[in-house]
DNA sequence: ATGGCATAGCGTCTATGA
């Protein structure tokens, strides 16, 4: 079974990517985020054409959370309950079993920004969620654009990014936070190559001086690490025309 | 070199992203 998150930017503009790429990499599991589209307007005919149901929360412009699936989607949940926030970043539900969790955890801005706070109070509550979360389904993965970069490693230049949004030590706390509820980095378990991202700015050709940041992520549960065989980050919907910045990372379980 | 790009929206510019 492959799960997998991807931050398209725009479904409207990448749904022809998504589809092409679901089939190409026969994905189980596709969270996406930054579809920027409302609900009546989610193309799900286009997704159940190709053999995949989708459940979808969305919003004009910004933000937006999708999980598309092969298999049957139960216990949907939209945002995080007890959390005040008009913005639509989480999408949960039940999956063979497993439960997926699709995030799209806010940018920060710059630190010190009122988008910054926001983004640590937000991560607090994601925290406790989860917390939650994990009592209720003990095999649970959590996909998603998180925007940290939880090391130095995941970094292209670390010391022109020190301190600043994406790789601060409090947005890293939280981060480590996360694994402390016992939420495993599932592209770690495996021997990786350096210099590995999920991310590079439109700007200064930065895909092709590969100057990117590793911020998308999938954590998973202790009892799922032992179902963990492969993690990748699969740089070549990058390299399309009209890419999304990001690129989608995957990751294969054997769930038997 | 803090920018250069991309997206959406009652839009010829602004807000946002990362």
């Amino acid at each position: 079974m492959k799960i997998a998150t991807w931050n398209v930017n725009s479904l409207n503009v990448r749904a022809p990517q998504v589809l092409e790429w679901l089939n190409a990499e026969a994905v189980d599991v596709l969270c996406v985020q930054e579809t920027k589209i409302e609900d009546h307007k989610f193309p799900y005919d286009e997704f159940t054409n190709i053999g995949y149901q989708a459940v979808h929360l969305g919003q004009k412009t910004y933000n937006g959370v999708a999980i598309i699936s092969k298999h049957p989607i139960e216990e949907v949940q939209f945002d995080i309950p007890n959390l005040e926030d008009i913005q639509k970043r989480v999408v949960a539900a039940t999956i063979c079993g497993i439960r997926i969790i699709c995030v799209y955890i806010p940018n920060g801005q710059s630190v010190g920004s009122d988008k910054y706070l926001y983004k640590l109070q937000w991560l607090q509550a994601l925290t406790a969620y989860l917390e939650q979360q994990l009592k209720q389904y003990p095999k649970l993965a959590l996909l998603g654009d998180y925007n940290i970069a939880p090391e130095d490693r995941d970094v292209y230049d670390p010391e022109r990014w020190q301190g600043s949004v994406l790789v601060s030590e409090p947005e890293r706390v939280a981060f480590r936070q996360l694994q402390a509820l016992g939420l495993h980095d599932s592209f770690r378990l495996f021997e990786q190559p350096e210099k590995l991202y999920s991310w590079w700015d439109y700007r200064m050709v930065a895909f092709r001086r590969n100057l990117g940041l590793r911020i998308d992520h999938i954590l998973i549960s202790s009892a799922l690490v032992p179902a963990a065989k492969a993690s990748w980050i699969d740089r070549a919907p990058r390299k399309l025309e009209r890419p999304s910045d990001h690129t989608p990372v995957v990751l294969e379980l054997d769930i038997g």
